[in-house]
DNA sequence: AATATCACG
DNA sequence: ACGTACGTGATATTA
């Protein structure tokens, strides 16, 4: 007989985090009479990863029995000033408990105990009984209970994701075994659980103090012995609470349980019961997965038939006319521009036709039902279906409602590029993904079994239909109808003819900076070679940090997690030592526009036409940014001038036109001042000052901004990116090489200056925390559920980001108004100027020579005008016969 | 497939 | 006391 393992929960911490990792979904998780379901439902998740990972014969969920314990008559404020458990939550933990019984699993309270008492007690009696013991908790304080054969899991980021302190882990985390771990709590004390600890003892002190005496009580012991220090006062005057906060932490593993452990056996779920309970919670997901398991023999994830007709050239006519169709159009792999066509589907009223032969849509009628703006089609990513049946000679029309770009807006996190991965997100669940049905890797292909491919592309159409209108309505709840129709549909439609325009690209002038730079990189090749003494790969960080830091005997300044790093920040501060790091510095930037840039950029021409066509990602960023792949040409270097020279490889579509460049100048800045409304940085823009000069004329109380000195300016220039960022001492401090002292003082001095910035980072995590979204000025949302995180680095992070998101995704929005603006120009004034790239505040177009001047008047004024904020929008540019001349 | 590094705004 | 700047993509090495 195989092992027996017993699974212990700690129920109501599980729910709380449970509750939080989905609290963005609070709304959409509501049975129809209106109760919360959310925890329940990320409750089930956990059990369910737990289950299979665990496979328990024995669980017990614990739950605390009510306020008053053994601890509160220990100690009146144990526990004491928590925030209220949210009404929303404490609704579900009946109905939680109503699952665990339909599934089989027991749950227990005691009366004056809390669940850690339970779970320590029947812990001890299973590990006491040669059972592998798991306990699953949302917090630390059962990692006490570690041991040989007691696991401890926390739940981290969510609830699905689990950290496992076995004594060993204890250890590394904290320095100390798990009962030591008591002593440290007693010593730190815990605020969450309102006890106080020693004064200025935190977990490192802690940890160093129980690492050397063992236990609270030897260490006062010998508490007189220790040098006279803060610290040992502190200490003297802490003893009482040490000792209290010792009872408080440690776990109680002989309370009354009036449990044996075979009650506790587990034979799995009660199906029929487990179904209603998910019909009355609305939990489809939960319901498709039983009914998959129904029929575990065969084709376990088969999902519904499709009705469909597979066209040829015989039954074209038999096609409906209608007012609006739903298109697919299949193609193999991620690069439209290149990939192999597989077929297409049309979803017309209930009907769908599909086809592997995609010429077909080159014939009558499909073409012109594809070409005929008067007739609406429903896809799944806009430009992808444009840009793949201009390949095939259609000027696709009227592709008027895009289920990605919905989906992108609704919630980015959400999102995928997968169809069928997408439509679970949202309760569907009769379309495989992609993966499931290609494979993946190199073993991915399309299925030659006509039922099986034809399905999936009928499936795709009628997933489209059937989603369009919730994902309509949830996109007029969140304000975004017109963010969606106004914004990114037409986005999309510039987006697919800048891929299409594509930038002319010289090779010749790329092969010549490829010889010269070969030449470079073989002489400081050899020159490293003989500095070190023996030859290695420059390109590998590992054997180069051997030769640096072992071979040389540089100072280690900073480790990655495989060994030492060699990061540009190390090698500066190393090169005073020895002659060899500037070598290695210049390589690694030789070698990295070699093999990025000008290799790179080679390889990706365009053989017909001479042109580089990237692909933007529409639908990626957190922010609402583009992002450019294949190749990335929002990365093309401007920060060296060896990195430059790339830049005159771009050339314009005429030999003598040109390439034209226009920048949004500080447009985050600006969005800022807009947003915050401190009338401070406003006026400085209204006044059209040097935005960095006059914040170091603020910051470093000067009378004029020409008392500036050049390194005053750089500093607030750093501090303005800062504030941009979300700000902190210490980040600041790295950024410009001065003391964290130094950095806060900058930083305070800067919300005097500007009062209304300090308002507005207030107020965006405020807001964050009580929306559960940070929100641009177009209303595109970024969910932040970290921001309720209980660890500091988590939640810290959640808060920068509401601070930054609204700022980057506003200067986004205004960017993608700009180049609609600009399309709409361009083609109303029937202009051969094509735009081609776009570097998130930056515009580069391919110009004719006789429309030089149309362009210097049209461009400047589209982007400065494409919203109207508080202050003005400016933007400078700059043309010549190449990109790197277009400055 | 993960990691380190470095290119951009 | 905590340990940090925000957002991306491509390459080479190593596992």
């Amino acid at each position: 007989m195989s092992k027996k393992k017993l699974l212990l929960i700690d129920g109501n911490s599980v729910a709380f985090r449970a509750f939080f990792a989905m609290y963005q979904q609070l709304d959409k998780f509501k049975n129809p009479e209106g109760l919360h379901t959310n925890a329940i439902y990320a409750f089930k998740n956990m059990l369910d990863v737990v289950m299979k990972q665990e496979e328990p014969t024995h669980i017990l969920v614990a739950f605390d029995a009510g306020k008053t314990t053994f601890r509160t008559a220990m100690y009146q404020e144990y526990k004491g000033g928590r925030d209220k458990t949210p009404a929303e939550l404490s609704e579900q933990l009946p109905y939680l408990r109503e699952m665990l019984k339909d599934m089989g699993i027991k749950s227990y309270e005691l009366a004056n105990y809390e669940a850690d008492d339970i779970i320590g007690t029947m812990a001890k009696e299973g590990a006491e009984a040669g059972y592998e013991v798991a306990v699953v908790s949302g917090d630390k304080d059962l990692t006490q209970l570690a041991s040989d054969h007691v696991t401890v899991y926390v739940t981290k980021s969510g609830v699905t994701k689990l950290e496992a302190f076995t004594p060993e882990h204890m250890k590394e985390v904290n320095g100390v075994t798990p009962t030591e771990f008591i002593d440290m709590k007693a010593l730190m004390g815990d605020p969450s659980d309102n006890y106080p600890g020693v004064a200025k003892v935190g977990p490192k002190t802690a940890s160093k103090l129980i690492q050397e005496y063992g236990s609270v009580e030897e260490l006062y012991e010998h508490v007189d012995e220790m040098k006279k220090s803060k610290l040992k006062e502190n200490l003297i005057a802490g003893k009482d609470n040490a000792l209290l906060g010792k009872k408080l932490a440690t776990i109680k593993c002989d309370s009354p349980v009036e449990l044996s452990l075979d009650d506790l056996k587990y034979d799995g779920s009660n199906v029929d019961d487990l179904r209603r309970f998910y019909e009355k919670m609305n939990f489809r997901r939960f319901l498709a997965d039983l009914a998959q398991k129904g029929e575990l023999t065969e084709n376990k994830t088969e999902v519904k038939k499709q009705d469909y007709t597979v066209l040829s050239l015989d039954n074209l006519d038999q096609l409906p006319k209608a007012a609006e169709v739903t298109f697919y159009l299949g193609m193999f792999g991620d690069n439209y521009h290149l990939a192999d066509f597989t077929g297409f589907a049309f979803k017309i009223g209930d009907a769908t036709f599909v086809s592997r032969d995609v010429f077909l849509l080159q014939e009558s009628p499909l073409k012109e039902m594809l070409e005929d703006p008067e007739v609406q089609k429903n896809v799944f990513d806009l430009k992808r279906t444009s840009y793949g049946l201009y390949r095939l000679g259609i000027k696709a029309e009227a592709l008027s409602f895009d289920l990605l770009l919905a989906s992108y807006l609704i919630d980015n996190e959400k999102n995928s590029n997968d169809l069928g991965e997408l439509v679970q997100g949202y309760d569907y669940y009769d379309l495989k993904t992609d993966l499931e049905v290609y494979g993946k890797g190199k073993n991915a292909k399309i299925p030659e079994d006509d039922a099986v491919f034809f399905n999936h592309l009928a499936g795709k159409t009628s997933a489209i239909a059937a989603l369009k209108q919730t994902m309509l309505e949830q996109l007029k709840d969140h304000e975004q109808d017109d963010l969606f129709d106004s914004i990114e549909l037409p986005t999309a439609r510039v987006l697919a003819k800048m891929e299409m325009n594509g930038i002319k690209v010289q090779p010749s002038r790329l092969k010549e900076l490829e010889n010269d730079f070969a030449v470079r990189l073989k002489d400081l090749e050899d020159k490293i070679y003989r500095e070190a003494g023996e030859e290695f790969n420059l390109n590998s960080p590992k054997q180069l940090g051997v030769i640096l830091f072992e071979k040389l005997g540089l100072p280690v300044i900073k480790k990655t997690k495989t060994g030492y790093s060699t990061s540009v920040e190390v090698l500066n501060q190393l090169k005073e030592k020895s002659p060899v790091v500037s070598d290695i510095l210049e390589y690694r930037q030789i070698s990295k526009i070699q093999s990025t840039y000008v290799k790179g950029l080679l390889d990706v021409i365009d053989e017909q036409d001479g042109r580089i066509h990237t692909r933007y990602l529409q639908t990626l960023t957190a922010t609402g940014r583009l992002s450019s792949v294949d190749p990335n040409l929002q990365n093309i270097p401007t920060r060296t001038e060896e990195g430059k020279q790339i830049r005159k490889a771009f050339v314009p579509s005429d030999p003598d036109g040109y390439i034209y460049s226009c920048d949004y100048s500080q447009i985050e800045l600006r969005v800022l001042a807009h947003v915050s409304a401190d009338p401070n940085m406003q006026e400085a823009f209204k006044t059209g000052y040097d935005i960095h000069a006059h914040t170091a004329m603020r910051i470093f109380h000067l009378n004029s901004v020409d008392e500036v000195t050049p390194l005053q300016r750089r500093r607030a220039k750093a501090v303005n990116f800062g504030i941009v960022y979300g700000i902190s001492d210490y980040g600041l401090s790295k950024n410009l090489d001065i003391s964290r002292k130094q950095a806060k003082e900058f930083i305070e001095e800067y919300f005097d200056q500007y009062p209304g910035i300090q308002a507005y980072m207030d107020r965006a995590v405020k807001e964050a925390r009580e929306k559960g979204y940070a929100e641009t000025i177009m209303h595109r949302r970024r969910y932040l559920p970290d921001i309720h995180a209980k660890n500091f680095n988590v939640r810290s992070f959640a808060e920068r980001t509401a601070i930054n998101s609204p700022i980057q995704g506003s200067a986004a929005d205004i960017m993608k108004i700009a180049m609609i603006n600009m399309q709409k120009k361009l083609d109303e004034l029937g202009l051969k100027t094509k735009m081609v790239v776009q570097v998130h505040d930056e515009l580069i177009f391919d110009v004719p020579k006789e429309e030089l001047e149309t362009v210097k008047q049209i461009v400047p004024a589209v982007m400065q005008s494409a919203v109207q904020l508080d202050v003005p929008l400016v933007a400078d540019a700059g043309w010549g016969h190449d990109w790197y001349e277009a400055k």
